[in-house]
Parts: structure tokens; C-alpha cells; sequence
DNA sequence: CAATATACTGTATATAATTACAGTAAATTA
DNA sequence: TAATTTACTGTAATTATATACAGTATATTG
């Protein structure tokens, strides 16, 4: 989420949440009355002040006259980062790394997305994994074994498949015979796991 | 578009178009007097009456008191099908084929992608297309020597690179050394060149 | 500790919007 | 050629909706 935004209450997070279903469902966003029925507000000037609270807080902007006059703002909670190049030495998620974005709307895959990655490299061509891919990387799943992840070490960031993980040996498998499993000692070694490919796209074929 | 529905009027698709864009700029359908006031109507009744007709040919739902309740129809709804397997003898894009669709403002890719196909059999792993991928396809982009196309040949549907192209002689090869190349005389055998893939989406890793 | 934000109830009103009713006129279909 | 469809104007009633105003109570922040 960007700086700027305030961060929204969890009641507030509840009806934005209901106003992106309502669309979702209907095509078109709620009335106050709606959004009162659904939560059991007695009042339709309850959701009103809570629009009107999210709409300074900058999440959507209500068009004043205009009934179900509700608008999401494109702002940068919405969208989903496509990282180009790591720097080294920052996070990945460091502005200098963010080559575009994507509106989370245009997303085709679950909500789990946190980030696309562009492939550098020819390391993962045996499972499909071609230089120039965008993979889809979500930094909250649960990790297994076989996993392809996202790891960064000692400053560089690759693509491979999660082979062992323990507390002293962590080993990384390039899908590409020219390569050897990397073996990693996290005690020694700086290693962080950012997340796991849960997706992929490719733009040109 | 499906059969049992019947065409519309130049009129009445102008304001099918309407609906569509004012969705697409606002979030949210249009009122008979914004219908009213952008067609030039001087009555928002005039609109009420399209609205009718085009309901009573099935390309929209108008929900009954709902401010702004103009629902799409599904066929209507700018949705982007995905094709699983193709049955024989039909066109590709025949309703028993649709796996599911995707709305196009879903779409992460440019414009020009007709419908995902989801590719079975391993022809092309060694240009990383797996099966169980959806390709993007696109029925206008021009057709060149090398490029990855759909084709139908005696109505079964494959994705193969085409090789070489002429009056009686096409060549399609399957990216997989298992696999020798396919050479058909379109004055023989039936061939359609459906379109070419433009994209790739693997939905899970 | 005063000011502000959060989270509502309750009432009321102006206006936004749907929708019914009554027409006209031309084109299309049965 | 009569019936229906298309394409509107014009008026008005009813309902849907936004939104103002007046409160209450608690939590959070400067």
C-alpha cells in the first residue's frame, strides 16, 4: 500500500469490500441503503459517513448526485508491481525495481498475487520457464518442497525449485541440466525465501 | 453471438454500445436520462423503450427498481471464453466447448486475444507451451512464417509453428523431438488456419 | 485533556431515477 | 393490408437515492 493512503479501519476495509462484491455481482455499486441492509446499519447515513471517510482516505471517490455514484480509485493499492531487474542490496519491492504495473482488476488469477517477477536467465527452461516470463509470485503461501520460489542470496535474487529446507541447509535447484543445485547454509549465508510462483505469463510468444 | 438471439437494430445496438461505454468509464451503468441526453432524446422514455426491446432480445437484464440496474447478459458481457477440448466436426468457439470465460477487463494482455485454448498433449514443450497452458489466440494477426498458430486439420484442432505455407503445401511442426513435422495440401486434406498465439497464462505452477 | 476520528441511530428532504400512460409517425412483418 | 415493431415526444406519478441535520457513545491522537 502506498504511503500516502491512510490505512482504512477494519470496519471500513469490511464496506469496501462489500461495495468491490456488490460490483462484482451486480455490475453496478451499492446504495447506501445497500450497504446498511448488508451490514444491519438502521440508518442509511451510517454507510454514507463511512463512504464518505473512505473517499478521504483516498480508496474510492463518490460522484456527488449520481446515484450508486461510487468509484474505485486505480490508486496503488490496487495494482500489482511487475518487477524488472533487483537492484541489489534493497528489496524487491523497492520503487527502483518496478518496471510497470497492473491494475488488480485486469488480474486473471486469484487475489494472491503480490507481484510479478520477469525471468532472467535460462535456469527453469525445463519446466517451462523461459527467460522474459513473467512469473506470478505471492509471498504468502505456505511453503513445500517442490515448490518453485523466490529467493534472494546474499543479495541476489533467483527463481528455483525448493528442493530441502532445514535449519542449516536450505538446497535450490536450477530446471536446467547446465546448472548445479545450489546448497545453502542460512546460518552462514544470508538467505530469505520471498515467496512462491503461483502463476505465469508470457506477453510475446 | 447465440442463436436463439435475435439482432438488433442499428439504433438499439448504438445504445447497447452506450451501456458499455459508460460502464467502462464509470463503474456503472448509465440512467435513461444519460441515455436520453447523450442520444438526443428529448424524453428519458425513449430510452426506457430501447432498453425494453433490447431486454426483450436477451442481451441485457434490467432489474426492476434498481437505479442503474442494466445487467449485461453473459454473451454480452464482454467475457473472453476459454476453450478446453474441442469436439469434433463444431467450430472452436462453439458454446459446448467453453471451459469457463474470462472478462476481458480481466485481460492482461492487449486487445487482440479471441479466446485462451487450453493446449493438451506435450507437441510443444520445447518452446515451454505445457499442457494444461492456456494460449492466447488471436483469429485477425496476420499469419508469418514461424509463428505458432492454431490449426485445424480434418477437424482436429492442434497448435503447431508453421514452417512453410503455399498453395499446396503447409507445414506445421511440433516443437517436441518425439514428434516429427506435419505436412498437409489444403487442396487434399481440410485446413484452417484458426489464428495465431499471441500469449501465455499458466494458472498454476 | 481537548480535538478529532470512529461508529453508529433517527428523521427529513430534495432530487435522481424508474416507470406508467397517452400520443405520433414511419418501417417492417405476417 | 392489418398488425406489429421501431423510434420517438411529452407529461407525470411513484419510488429510489443521496444527503443534510441533529444526536449518542467510545476510541484515538496531538
Amino acid at each position: 500500500m502506498s504511503q500516502r493512503m491512510k490505512n482504512l479501519t477494519k470496519r471500513q476495509e469490511e464496506i469496501l469490500n462489500l461495495i468491490k462484491r456488490h460490483i462484482s455481482d451486480f455490475g453496478f455499486p451499492p446504495t447506501r441503503a445497500d450497504i446498511a441492509k448488508t451490514l444491519g446499519f438502521k440508518s442509511p447515513n451510517a454507510a454514507e459517513q463511512h463512504l464518505r471517510a473512505i473517499e478521504k482516505k483516498g480508496f474510492i471517490k463518490i460522484l456527488s448526485g449520481a446515484s450508486r455514484g461510487i468509484v474505485l480509485s486505480e490508486s496503488e493499492s490496487n495494482e500489482i508491481p511487475v518487477i524488472g531487474l533487483v537492484a541489489a542490496g534493497g528489496p524487491i519491492l523497492a520503487q527502483e525495481n518496478i518496471e510497470k504495473t497492473i491494475p488488480k482488476s485486469r488480474n486473471l488469477f486469484s487475489d494472491d498475487i503480490d507481484y510479478y517477477l520477469r525471468v532472467k536467465g535460462d535456469s527453469m527452461v525445463e519446466v517451462g520457464i523461459y527467460e522474459e516470463d513473467l512469473i506470478g509470485v505471492s509471498k504468502s503461501k505456505d511453503l513445500k518442497i517442490g515448490n518453485i520460489v523466490v529467493a534472494r542470496i546474499n543479495d541476489e535474487v533467483t527463481v528455483k525449485t525448493l528442493i530441502e529446507m532445514s535449519q542449516t541447509k536450505v538446497v535450490l535447484r536450477p530446471e536446467n541440466q547446465n546448472y548445479k543445485d545450489i546448497t545453502v547454509n542460512p546460518e552462514i549465508d544470508e538467505l530469505a525465501i520471498e515467496g512462491s510462483c503461483v502463476a505465469l505469463v508470457r506477453e510475446s510468444i
